[in-house]
Formats: C-alpha cells, sequence, structure tokens
DNA sequence: TTGTAGGCGTTATCAT
DNA sequence: ATGATAACGCCTACAA
C-alpha cells in the first residue's frame, strides 16, 4: 500500500535504479570517506543531478543516531550581544556541517521544556546562552537527562554534567581591574548581572576582591538583576540622581556593555554627567553599538570564533575532556575608561 | 538483529508493553485530537512517565511527512532590527508547535545552499528575513521545490510562489512623508538601503514621490548599500562633511533605524550638528537602540506580532490566499524629526 | 475505541 | 567495491 509520494521527493531507489546500482552505493557517493570507485560515483552523481535527488535528513537521522543538529537556548533579547554569538555560532556551525536549531526560552521552566524538546529531535548537543539557566536545574532536569550533550556558552558552570565554553572572568577582570587602578580611578562601584545563586558569573567578586587587595578596601555594588540596558539606566538614575556630586563614584564597572550602555546614558540624560570626564565606565562584551562614538566603551572582547570551534571539536568528539572555560580574551581599550 | 539501543531511548513499544496496550494506542495518548478512553490514556501516561518516554520528533517527521520546523534564513547580522524580530518569530512559533531553524546564510549563493539542507530537513516552511535574497534566485528555489512553502517577512516580493508578510510600505512611508511635511522640513534627502533589483522596499520611492507630489520637486538620495550603521556613518560623513552648512539637507529620511543611527552619529561625532536643531531625522523599524536618549528617532513600528501570527496561520494553512503584504504598523513621533 | 499491516528513506552490519 | 538484510520509531489507512 503505497502512500502518496511526498512533494517533489526523489528518493535513493531512483537514483540507484536510473544509475544501475543498488540503493548502498547511492548512499556511498554521498558520503566523502566511503569505499567507492570513482567510475561508480560519478554514474550515481549524474544520476542524481539528472533526479534532483539530495539525501533526506530526517532518514538519515532516524537511521543513524545523529542529527547534525544543535539546540541553541536563549532567554535574553535585550542584549545585543546575543546578536554577536548567535551570528557566528550559526556560521561556525554551519560551516562545520550543523544545523542551529534556535530557542527563545520564555522562563526557566520553559528552558526545560525546551530541552526535552531538544532531545524529542534528537539534537547532538544543546547549548545553553543566558543567565536564566541555573547550574541545579541544568542537572537535574528532565530534559536535561536525555540531551546528549549539555553545553553552557559564554558562562562558567560548576555542573559536572556540563561543558562550558567560556573566557577565564577571573583573569579577563583582573586585567580590568589593573586597568582602572593604573588609569588612577579611586572610587569605583561595581554594577552587577543578575544574582542567581548559581550563575556563576565571577566578574563581580573578581572586581571586588582584586580591589580590595590592592586598596585595602572593599568597594560596593549595585545591581538591576538582569542584562537589560534600560533597567540599568533606571537603577543608575535612581540610585545616584540625589547623590551630591563629591560622592559619587569616579568609576561604574560593569559586568558588560549592555549595562554599561545604560549605565552611560543615564549619567549623561539624566544627571548631565560627561564621560569619562566626570565619571568613568567600563564594560564587558565588546557588542558593535559600544564602539559608537556615544560610549567609546573600554570593554573585553571574548574570542568567540575559537570559542565556537571549540563547540565543533565537542560535537565531533574530539575534545578529549578538554577544558574549555578558561579562553583569554583582549581588553578593549576605548576613551570611556 | 538489534542495533545498540540509542542513549536512553524508550519507544512507544515499551510503553505499551509496560501499560498493557498496543503501541498504537500509546501514540494515540500523546496527541490531542485523538479518540482515546481516558482510562487508556491515563494509563498509558503513567507509563510514559515511568519510563521517560517521549515521543520521537524524528521518527514521527519521517513517518508523517510533516517537521513542525520552519527554517528562518538570515543574511545580515549587522542590523539590530533582526533581533527584534527573532525575539518574536521564535516566541510565536514555537507557543504554535514550531521549532525555529536558524540559518546564517553568508552570501548570495549561499541563499540556495541553505534552501537546500532547509528542505532535506523536510521543514514545513523557509522564511526569509533580509536584503540579500532576491525574488529571482527564491523563484527558482521554489521551482525546484525544494521547499514546501517560502516566506518572504518583512519585506514585499513580487515573485508569485513566495507569501510575503509585510506592512505596506507605501501607506507607512506616505505617513512619514506627511509628518516630514507638517513639520516644516523643506530640504530633505533620503538615504536608501541596499538597492538591488528585486528587493522591493518601496519606502524609498514612496518618499520621493509623496515628497514630489506635494512640492514640485523631487529630492535626491544616497545609499550606503547595506543595512549597517557603520556604513551609514561613513557614508553621510564622506557626503556631508566639505559642505557648505548652508546647502545642508535639513532632514534626512532614512529607510531604517540601522542607517539613521549612524547618520546620526556622523552628524553629531563628524560635523557637530545638532539634532533635530541642526539636521532632522527620521528612521524605520523602532529597534530599542533607537529609543535611547541619543537619538529619540521618530520612526515606524511594524507589527511584529500580529506578522509573526500570519505566519502560523500559513503554516497551518488556514490562510486561504490571504494577502499579508499590507499590514498597518505605527508612526512613532520621538525627538529627532 | 482499539488493533494490524505496511511504509517513510535512510544507515549499520554482514556477506560476497 | 558492492549488495543485501534488518533495523530506526513512528504514522496512515483500514479493519475489527
Amino acid at each position: 500500500m503505497r502512500r502518496e509520494r511526498a512533494l517533489g521527493s526523489v528518493t535513493a531507489d531512483d537514483v540507484a535504479e536510473l544509475a544501475g546500482v543498488s540503493r548502498w552505493t547511492v548512499n556511498r557517493a554521498f558520503r566523502k570517506e566511503a569505499s567507492i570507485s570513482d567510475k561508480a560515483r560519478t554514474k550515481v552523481m549524474q544520476a542524481a543531478e539528472e533526479l534532483g535527488y539530495t539525501p533526506d535528513l530526517l532518514a538519515s537521522s532516524l537511521a543513524s543516531d545523529r542529527s547534525n543538529l544543535v539546540s541553541v537556548l536563549i532567554d535574553d533579547f535585550a542584549n545585543p550581544h546575543k546578536l554577536v554569538m548567535m551570528e557566528r555560532l550559526t556560521r561556525i556551525l554551519r560551516k562545520s556541517g550543523w544545523d542551529t536549531l534556535l530557542v527563545n526560552t520564555l522562563d526557566r521552566n520553559d528552558a526545560n521544556a525546551a530541552l526535552l524538546s531538544a532531545s524529542q529531535r534528537r539534537v547532538d548537543a544543546a547549548v545553553v546562552i543566558g543567565s536564566g539557566f541555573n547550574d541545579n536545574d541544568l542537572g537535574t532536569a528532565m530534559g536535561a537527562r536525555k540531551v546528549r550533550k549539555l553545553v553552557v556558552f559564554a558562562r562558567s558552570s560548576r555542573n559536572p554534567n556540563t561543558v562550558s565554553i567560556c573566557v577565564d572572568d577571573e583573569l579577563a577582570m583582573t586585567d580590568m581591574t589593573r586597568h582602572v587602578i593604573a588609569r588612577g580611578y579611586e572610587n569605583p562601584m561595581f554594577i552587577a548581572g543578575p544574582q542567581t545563586q548559581s550563575a556563576h558569573v565571577m566578574r563581580k567578586d573578581t572586581f571586588l576582591n582584586q580591589w580590595e587587595k590592592a586598596k585595602g578596601w572593599r568597594p560596593g555594588f549595585i545591581t538591576p538583576n538582569s542584562y537589560d540596558p534600560d533597567k540599568a539606566y533606571r537603577l543608575v538614575r535612581d540610585t545616584f540622581v540625589d547623590m551630591p556630586r563629591s560622592k559619587l563614584p569616579d568609576i561604574l564597572v560593569c559586568e558588560n556593555d549592555a549595562i554599561a550602555m545604560g549605565a552611560a546614558d543615564a549619567l549623561r540624560y539624566e544627571m548631565g554627567l560627561r564621560i569619562p570626564d566626570d565619571i568613568a565606565l567600563t564594560g564587558f562584551d565588546d557588542v558593535p553599538q559600544g564602539a559608537s562614538p556615544h560610549y567609546r566603551l573600554t570593554t573585553y572582547r571574548m574570542p568567540l570564533t575559537a570559542m565556537a570551534e571549540a563547540l565543533v571539536s565537542i560535537l565531533k568528539g574530539e575534545d578529549n575532556g578538554k577544558d574549555f572555560s578558561h579562553f583569554i580574551g583582549k581588553l578593549v581599550i576605548r576613551d570611556s575608561a
């Protein structure tokens, strides 16, 4: 009982018949490392061309248990750095033969559902980019357990079941702290991102520790509890607008660019302060907007390409337990501090 | 000859056995509109829970010829509006049961390859967002019947094989032109995006036509040939920096926000001009950054949610040939013009 | 409402 | 180097 053929569907059998070979030979012709004679291959390819045949990835995945699919979970689209990371990831993955499933995870519970549905598509790995995924959930969640490989991107994770690909935040922030000190700032304040228990972004602690070590006292910090520039804007305005100028920090060290840009806008447009003359500012991520003359943001750039390539090596199983959580980026010094 | 079982793979058969029903009953339990007794369903669900069973979407897609997968092709990550669109599309699609395959199409040729690989995954539709995809290429892709449905998002397309979901650019730009005229500007210049033969963005022509109709003369235009803020910056600088102030336009009408923001930066930081006092500016898209106090950009917001929902209705086949190329957005008036 | 047969298009494995 | 058999896990159509 043959069902109606799917639209424009040509199978390996059709090609095999036309080429006068078996279906398996057709298949071999389409893979690089197959033992097949040149003659057979060209014959097959010709027939395939003629019929417009291309292998069906769905069937292939089902049979081989490899999907060449990676799902990327993102929970925060207010941060422009997400766009940069997505561009890089999708580009490198595609170049290496993987397609990317982009999942917009609405909230924490949803992340689990997303992981689950990713596993139902048999993704080769799930990559998590964002702060809303905490290590505990990642370890215990039903969805997480069913995914072959779970990768935390651009953030360190202590969960033993996940691999994390990220810069060495401690080293990076130490560089930044040195720069701040070298520039002669004396009264810093840190603006931190979400303070979830287990999203181990070490930047805040590193800055505070390093500063304390160098100067003998521990600066304060505030947080908008998110990486949203608007929220940072409001927080900075509310925190500083009524403060006497003499008490203001001389530099705001921000956990990332999204926060730094919001902070910069508030300082400038709510309080009429000049950057860096009246108050300086640093970020992290090096988003394109931070380079604009509005900000000229001093920041830190992660080696995203290398990090994406690390992901590929994990997918290929060529990582041999290598540690990818200590990438070294680059301090980008501009005018903001 | 049983192959080794995939990691943690539980099939409907296992559940069936445990629940004491047939495999097909298990299957029915997992779909909403199936005729199955409550008793059978709860029994199945319990067994499924116990074994950690979830249906395999790959096998399901293969058998049903429906993947619940949409591929979204994007060719330009410099424009921040892409992030907004992706957020909306992925959210609405997911809510409606579709997963999103994000494809970063590296260049024009690549678009075809991307469409091909999408078809190999049997996506239910391919959605194209960007300027680098021209109607002819899209036409041939469809001609080869590679993709079931081809949707051009946020841009009109004349190709009869594609559906386009977009605002009525003519209406939108007419609104904008009226606003510009009402504000009393007299010497506008248009900054256009890529001038590919078949990317029918009508904004430029509409503005020029409307202005001519109202004022009796046709303004000039320039183009950075892309929606990249940096390129717009350089173009505006190079075009105007040596021009006597008296000859400068009094308003730059830009095809979108990405261009407008680049232009604004150039005017301000290369030429020391104030916006809107010395020269005014309008954009299109209403990206978040345009709302910042740096720009306070007068712009136009598309109804992205409704547009994404239109996509869903197309996927569901509930669109009965409806026309989705005349959505109405909203003029967002801020300080830049 | 439930069960059965056949098929979706490929790949792993073994045999020639 | 090539061919053949048996899965992969589910869905459609039909029968009971």
